[in-house]
DNA sequence: CGATCCATTTAAAACGTTTTCATCATACGA
DNA sequence: TCGTATGATGAAAACGTTTTAAATGGATCG
């Protein structure tokens, strides 16, 4: 109890030199050892509770915080959780939403969250490297995956966490949470066809990514059983701007005839397409219908009503979340790291998950 | 020249205890001390030539690069910027933008960027107060200010480095980059004037924030000259969702006579109010008008046109992120920290900022 | 030739933690 | 009474940098 030899110094105030109180500060107003302290804020088993609690207090009052840099060094962990940011992405709030989910996610745990914004013309796969040379992170998040997605190799090649929004065709398997886009656009299509529409256009997302080739398979499973005709705008995507989709419907269906059904892999793309059919005359409802992939409250103001399907973009953000802990902390157990989210349709009853 | 007695250890290959090499790997390897290494690293002029380029060919091939933690430990610097992200400041690409532009201005500096998002119910001066105490960041850069700021307070008492997106009418000067929305809103409605419109109403921002009241005061002062009838659309603005827009239009207007122009300080805005008068059986150009804030494309492929006055959103980030690179180097020279950014009008040339 | 200076290089301390390994009472069983 | 387990605390080393102060060995100079 009785304090030994020590150089007590003011034993008194913040005692650092740059301001801010430190370990060694409360040590010195308490009486205690540095090691002591550290162990106390951390609620290790072997300090006694009197202790404890005088050290915690003693930090409350002068407002302690812990030296992130020093920690850091010393345990070589950042509590920090990276989410790579593309600038498509913030179209009606993808960014916001998914990141609102990780935070929720995190919320509570030692972990915060940052985002890498990855603008300027470097490749993706440049950010990746910096992250893990320069230990950035002890986590990644990012999205729209490629079937051969380099970025995944690369983490898995080094072993450093990481959970992918949309799935890969890599033989060595990764967590990942993925929306079911076959299905989105299976049933996309088959609602189309069931308003009596049989000659369908699809505007999906850029070829390349793994989530695009989903919603063209299964546009094409759909278009193909019930036999009506079809083509794919692959000219066009969900990232190109509004105007150059419009300009894109406009020119294309001036003079031809076209689709009396479009399936929209996005708002803004719906919104655009409107528009452009509206050029060349022809009116939602009436010559034609669409059904989009809804993420955002857009479409709710537009009239006549577009056909919808919900993907939740902030829970797909909190399973994210969640799985990248699970896989800091250690498990393998892929069945507890990848899952699959299957679309809000009217007849079938969400699967559980194997996450919570 | 010679290397004194020195325990060289393997002199070969990442001697790290983690793995990855250090100083101490370079300075093993050259027969150097781990002094001479930090500097020849940090191109001090001491150094003389030859070590420089030596030191820096092992450090390329050994793929050395730094420990930031212990960076930032010994010199409590972080280089790193941090961005408050906030919800709704998503919708349309605001942070894309944004972003985008600080990004542009950190390139080539030793800063990078992090975005903290403010989602979960913290207030926003908790955000911020944690990045003072746990010098999460060197700057930070944020938006959306009030008038008597309580984030501008903190930050300036605490004499941390800061840019906001907006003025403030605190005493104290501070550094911020700000459209000029009074002038924006005059022109606006001198728009919709001199196309004949009388009856005019506006959908301004959330009220509160700096930014709205210059939007009012611009509208109110038009709007005066020209001694016309106008209302204030207080009870919507333009953080609501699309399809609250719509609805509070609709309802508004399905009886009572409507205003013949709207100023829309954004562009869902724009969007939801056409689809709302549109419910009312009311036609853009034909009974009404709109000309509204544009910072993104997505009006361009609405029909017919909207009246639109640009704001650059990512020139406004470039700015803010010289400004702050500015402020942490020093500088107090409020004239070249501060910034006023004139819409682009047609017959007004742009004002040459004091920043380049 | 000794003092002085310059250009390089180095040793060692420090930044604030965590962690390994002791230390020290006190209590306990024999 | 003596070892020994036990429960609480402490000293010191380490993490990988940067920085202060000092050293080294020529070259220059009076």
């Amino acid at each position: 109890m009785a304090a030994r030899s020590k150089p007590v110094s003011s034993a008194t105030g913040p005692a650092n030199s740059r301001g801010k109180p430190t370990l060694r500060t409360i040590a010195d107003i308490t009486g205690l050892a540095v090691t002591t302290v550290s162990r106390a804020l951390a609620n290790a088993p072997q300090i006694s509770i009197e202790t404890r609690n005088r050290v915690r207090q003693v930090a409350l009052d002068i407002g302690y915080s812990p030296d992130r840099a020093a920690q850091r060094l010393k345990t070589g962990r950042t509590n920090v959780i990276a989410v790579l940011l593309e600038p498509h992405e913030e179209i009606l709030g993808y960014g916001t939403s998914v990141m609102a989910g990780i935070a929720k996610a995190l919320q509570g745990t030692p972990y915060h969250l940052i985002v890498m914004p990855n603008f300027l013309n470097s490749a993706n796969i440049d950010a990746i490297n910096y992250i893990i040379r320069n230990s950035m992170a002890d986590g990644l998040i990012f999205s729209r995956t490629e079937p051969l997605d380099p970025r995944v190799m690369l983490l898995s090649e080094n072993g450093f966490p990481f959970v992918t929004h949309g799935r890969t065709e890599l033989a060595t398997a990764h967590p990942f949470v993925d929306y079911d886009n076959f299905t989105f656009a299976c049933e996309a299509t088959r609602q189309l066809i069931a308003k009596g529409r049989r000659r369908l256009a699809l505007i999906s997302g850029p070829a390349g990514y793994t989530f695009a080739g989903h919603i063209q398979h299964g546009f094409m499973t759909a278009v193909r059983e019930a036999g009506c005709a079809y083509e794919i705008l692959s000219d066009i995507d969900l990232d190109s701007p509004a105007g150059a989709i419009r300009d894109r419907i406009r020119r294309r269906y001036a003079e031809k005839d076209s689709p009396d059904g479009f399936i929209c892999g996005g708002e803004v793309c719906a919104l655009a397409t409107i528009t452009g059919m509206t050029d060349c005359g022809l009116t939602l409802g009436l010559e034609y219908d669409i059904v989009a992939k809804q993420t955002s409250q857009l479409l709710s103001a537009i009239q006549p009503r577009v056909g919808t399907i919900y993907e939740d973009l902030t829970a797909t953000g909190e399973h994210m979340g969640r799985i990248l802990l699970r896989r800091i902390a250690g498990s393998t157990e892929f069945n507890e790291l990848q899952l699959l989210l299957k679309p809000d349709l009217p007849f079938e009853t969400q699967p559980v998950s194997a996450a919570d």
